[in-house]
This record gives structure tokens, C-alpha cells and sequence, in this order.
DNA sequence: ATTATCTATAGATCTATAGATAATGC
DNA sequence: ATTATCTATAGATCTATAGATAATGC
């Protein structure tokens, strides 16, 4: 908050959380990409949102497209380290269950809808094939697993609802993108949503729901706030 | 196809299907707009894709704006006349799976995945507001026949997962953004998303979709080409 | 001296309009 | 005469760079 650093000061007083402008520039594009969309929002549109001169953003990220790369990594990360994290003789009933649940809180999770920028028509350039990549691998990660759930053989790999337990979980996106907060429903959702995954596989969820929470809990269970209430 | 009309002649020979130069331009905007987003799409590229001047489009719509809001209400308007057609006393399970498998069905069909219009930030603004409270009209719908399928009393009402159908039913969106068309497996998704509709709310299906299918039938079955192998 | 901002602006778009042109149809 | 295209361009952006300025830190 209280900024007295080296450096000509800014005009307008700091209005967005972070301790470095690098990260109340994050916090801004974060808003605006994830309501407005990439190309309809100018870098002065990020700038006054910031509460700095269009031109100083550049002291921080090279281009507006390196403003969006920045986000769309520290978005999909944490996911990716449960999703390692994972002991894979674990039963794949129990693995995709901690998987929904643990995506679903956190794109649940965190001021803006991170999980919007996913979307965005943009990341379909050649700029983000990285990122497209990790997120592919994610996908199929999910799929593989419904395969197994299902018995693993040829049958199961043809099954077209080996698809849902992932856009499940993505539907949080469109969700929270489509109505106000509210909170009584919001902290349920994650469960509901790990829960649906199994019901859709036509799959039992009692058992399977208590140990994909002790995964949850296993996994670093600090790195962000609310789990959903249990 | 054969174009011999009044007026100056294109430099270049058609290419889009359609009969008028705006079916040309709406099938090349469908394209377009679908899979690169409204905001990157420049109308220098539509014209280019039609095989005509950028100036020319302006004869056929007044604004960029106007071609994607005639594109938006073809689109949600086949599942809102379906939904208008259905009889009130049908039980509410059959209703919701009969809408679920139309519209999935309509959101499948067609040579441009136009569900993704839906999906574009820029229909958040303003211009496109008429057309946000029809769909959002319809999630309503959704939500009401999933709530009756719970027993309608004020805890189903409060069940956060009266939420998936729909989100189910818009996930076939995602599913064909993210990878090229699999004619074995997409022939099957509108059923199988009509049953994860029911599955997730903990709904048996046998007798229903039986029954959901004839609703199918008995709408304007002749309105588009395929509705999924049964 | 170093740093982070500021002001000013070049260069590259992109939408939409104005007016010319080349067909058909009466 | 009517129509649908064409060419040319005005006006309005928007990104990113260049160079000036006002702080801190040594």
C-alpha cells in the first residue's frame, strides 16, 4: 500500500492490491481480460485502472500479450503440482474425484474469474502454445482417467462421457461469469461438481468422496483460502 | 452458386455458400467470429473470405455489430421455439431431457460451431443486451424444470445442482472448440449430455428418454439435418 | 547514479463513408 | 434507372518507443 520507492511518483495514489506495480498491474488485467476480453481491453484502459500512464505499463511487461502469458501461467499451475502430487496407485475413481475437486475450489477461489481467460478467443494464437499445451495435457489427464474408472478397456476409451468429468468442472467458468456471487451456493459447488464427475461415470460416490478429501487436505492445503465448507 | 445479377461484378468468383451476398457474409463471419473472436476478426477479414471488397459488406449490414447480432438470434432461436412448442403436463424429467437433447443437438449441427458466439466477451456489452436476457431466459428454464425434477420444494430450489444441466448442455460448445470434429464420437454426444443431464441429479433414465425422444420427434424434426444415431 | 514514472508521438491499424464504375433491366 | 460492387480515404483508435522529469540512495 504505502509506496516510497526510488522513481518520479505516480499522479494518481495506488488503488489495487499488491506491494509491487507489477502485481497491481496483474490484479487490474486480471478483471479486465476476464469481463471484457483481451482485445477489447487497451493497455490505458489497464493503466487507468491501475492508476498509472499508459506508457509506464511497459516498464513491467514487454507487451500487452506478456501481460496475459504472466496470468494464464500462475492460473493453471497450481492444478498441475496437485495433479503431480498424486500417488498413482491411488484407485482412479479416487484420482479424478481429488482432481474435479481441487480445480473446481480453485477456479472457484480468488478475486477474479482466472479461470475466463481459458476462453478467450485470443489464446488460440500461436503467442500461448505453451500454455494451450499444459491445458491439453490437463484435459487428457482428466479423460484418461474416466477411462480407467470406466474398466480401461477399448469400450471404456470409446465412451463419449469420458469427456464430462473436465467441462464439469470448466462449467464453473460460465458459472461465476454469469451471475453475481452468492456465496451459500459458491461454497458448495467444488464438491457438487467433484461429485457430479463420479455420477456421470455412473459411478457410487460414498467411499470415494471421504478419500479424494484427504487428498485435497494431503495436497498444500495453505495456498489459497476456502476449500468449501465439509 | 451462378451470381448474375445488376450491379458491379466482384473481382473475385464466390466461394461461401448462399444464395445472397449477406448468406456469403454470414457464413464467412460465422467462421470467423467462431473461431478467432469478434474483437481480432477485422472486417477486411470477412470481405476476404467472401471474396469481396471490405467496403462492399456495408451495402449488405450497416455495422460490424449488426452482423453478429443477426448471427446470435438465428442461433439461440430453434431452441426457444422448440422449448415454446412443449406441453406443460408432460412430466418434468421428460421436458428437461427433451430440451437438453434438442438443443445440444442444434448446438452440433450446422458446418460452424456457433455456440461459441455465446461464449465472446463482447456480447456482454450493451448492443448485444436484447439477445443476453433470451438466453438468459432459457438458463432459467433449465434451472426451473431441474428444480421441479427435485421435487420443487425449497430445498431443490437451493440444490446447487440444478446448475448442470445447462452447463452440461453448453459444455458440447467447448468440446468442439477444442478439437477437430469426431464423427463417431459426436453422433452420440446430444444423447449422451440429455442423460448426464438426468444422471446428475441423481435421476433414473430408462423410461425418459424414450420418452424425450418422441418429443424430439414431434417438434420440427425436418428443421435440421441430424439428430444424433438412436 | 539509478530508478520509475511522466509527456509526446510515430506508425500501424481498423471502421465506416463518399463518390466512381460496370453490370442488368426496362 | 437501378443496383452492387469498386477505389480512395477521413477520422478514430491503439500499441509501443523516445526522451524528459522527479523521486531515492550512495
Amino acid at each position: 500500500m504505502t509506496r516510497a520507492g526510488p522513481g518520479r511518483p505516480r499522479l494518481t495514489n495506488p488503488r489495487r492490491p499488491g506491494n509491487t506495480a507489477r502485481a497491481e498491474i496483474l490484479d487490474a488485467a486480471a478483471e479486465l481480460f476476464s469481463t471484457r476480453g483481451f482485445a477489447t481491453t487497451t493497455t490505458r484502459q489497464i493503466a487507468d485502472a491501475v492508476g498509472m500512464r499508459q506508457a509506464s505499463l511497459y516498464n513491467h511487461f514487454a507487451t500487452k500479450n506478456d501481460i496475459l502469458a504472466t496470468l494464464l501461467d500462475a492460473t493453471i499451475a497450481p492444478t498441475v503440482e496437485f495433479d503431480e502430487s498424486l500417488d498413482d496407485s491411488t484407485p482412479a475413481a479416487v484420482l479424478l474425484c481429488a482432481l474435479a475437486w481441487f480445480d473446481a475450489a480453485q477456479l472457484c477461489a480468488g478475486r477474479w474469474n482466472l479461470g475466463a481467460l481459458y476462453m478467450l478467443p485470443e489464446v488460440r494464437s500461436e503467442s500461448f502454445e505453451t500454455f494451450r499445451q499444459s491445458r491439453l495435457r490437463l484435459a487428457r489427464r482428466y479423460r484418461d482417467l474416466a477411462v480407467e474408472v470406466l474398466g480401461g478397456g477399448a469400450d471404456a476409451a470409446c465412451d463419449p462421457r469420458v469427456e464430462l468429468p473436465f467441462r464439469l468442472v470448466e462449467s464453473i467458468i460460465d458459472i461465476r461469469a454469469d451471475r453475481q456471487v452468492d456465496t451459500a451456493i459458491d461454497a458448495q459447488l467444488p464438491e457438487t461438481l467433484a461429485t457430479a464427475a463420479l455420477t456421470v461415470l455412473g459411478q457410487p460416490t460414498e467411499d470415494v468422496m471421504d478419500q479424494a478429501w484427504a487428498l485435497m487436505i494431503g495436497g498444500d492445503s495453505d495456498s489459497f483460502g476456502t476449500w468449501g465448507v465439509r
